[in-house]
DNA sequence: TCACATTTGTCCGTATGTATC
DNA sequence: AGATACATACGGACAAATGTG
């Protein structure tokens, strides 16, 4: 009986800005609106939709932190349709790390189970585009270390671009997410860790170099050890 | 260079309301606030702020997108502080996948690579409370197809149950996300399915065993067969 | 460089809906 | 049922930002 309850009209209606946002975001899902077009000005979304300014206001907040638009201020501004999804998601994710609801230790062990399925992937479905990336990559992280400072930047990408070589959008997300947590570390405790960047660079051309020769074991064997360095290196600080 | 960047303020003065979003994290953040406290009003915020009305709204409504509040009308009504974090990223995951920026195919093949990880995590940490809830939900499962009814609802559950068996909130993250989409689609097509469901909590009972007898192989065999069988399932519809 | 137009950002006053007592 | 306290919503006004001529 459960499911069929579906079936009956909300009880609570609706505010009116989220019935503005759910029809604005259905324009999207159907592909009427498409990234790169802009919407009218506030005012006059508010004609259209016959409502105040003030709930085209709230309903442009929700969507806006949904990742389904950009807002610019002066002429020439107003709501541009953009996607930024993965980046949003990635911010409440780490709020929810932040909010105590995810320890490290949780997120370094899922970070380690979910990037070896991950890169099991990539070493079956990685084209010539990704290798140059994740080659390119390591080149810019080497250049970045001989000037003397760490790769921080380089070295997340990294697995971003990993992620991306798999060709699944799903452990894209994971991955961003994951990374999101670890950008935020990393950009609070800058001191120290050219020496760490530098083993950590070494660590990823050995994977890179495994994915090239769709050596399965040699690389899930290198990353388990790079992860687990890594969960090492954050949980000391 | 880049990592430094990170010392310097924000280039793009933030707005008002984006303040007071920050500013009412901050105190959750800190355990200042905690769920079930509630919130001065929306008048009253203002005056403490010294900002309008009209600030403060929007500011609550990031907060409430977000997951950290629950805003309720009517006397004794106003701002609730309450975690609702993984709900409202299940949410942002359902929409990237209606944004087609997820496929159905890369949804359930990460699925499976993810839940085997879950299971195997599971098998380990399960405590007599997680096997239970598990048990119970078979049981509700069973008799609710007793009834001639399909048992949408306690078959999702089951995987929640399961991640949460886990012990890895990173999981249980995942899994939410994951079955935000699945609730969707079942939700839409809920019609005949009455002996799909009925194989599937079987499979679920399979699972079980092999967690109570701790057994890994016969378990993550079980599993692979279950979600390979699910995926055929969805891509069919 | 400067003035102008457009659009978001913000505040205020007021009215209505809604839930609790 | 009526009073109360809150969110919700409207309209008008001005400030701030920003692209254009």
């Amino acid at each position: 009986m459960a499911h069929a309850l579906q079936l009956f009209k909300p009880i609570r209606g609706k505010r009116t800005f989220e019935e503005i946002s759910s029809e604005i975001k259905r324009l999207i899902f159907d592909g009427v609106l498409k990234p790169g077009d802009k919407l009218p000005s506030e005012i006059e979304l508010a004609r259209m939709f016959a409502v105040g300014r003030q709930s085209v206001r709230e309903a442009l907040r929700l969507l806006e932190l949904s990742g389904f638009l950009n807002i610019r201020r002066g002429v020439k501004g107003g709501p541009v349709v953009e996607d930024t999804l993965f980046n949003k998601i990635g911010n409440l994710f780490l709020n929810a790390f932040k909010f105590k609801k995810i320890s490290l230790e949780d997120l370094t062990k899922a970070r380690i189970e979910i990037e070896k399925s991950v890169l099991l992937y990539a070493i079956e479905n990685a084209d010539a585009e990704d290798l140059k990336s994740l080659k390119d990559n390591i080149r810019k992280a080497k250049s970045t270390l001989r000037k003397g400072n760490p790769a921080f930047e380089e070295n997340i990408d990294f697995h971003r671009l990993l992620a991306r070589s798999s060709k699944n959008h799903v452990f894209l997300l994971v991955m961003e997410s994951i990374l999101a947590v670890l950008s935020d570390f990393t950009s609070r405790v800058n001191d120290v860790g050219l020496d760490r960047s530098r083993e950590v660079t070494l660590c990823h051309e050995k994977i890179l170099r495994a994915i090239q020769a769709k050596d399965r074991e040699e690389g899930t064997r290198v990353l388990e050890e790079h992860l687990n360095e890594v969960r090492r290196i954050l949980v000391e600080d």
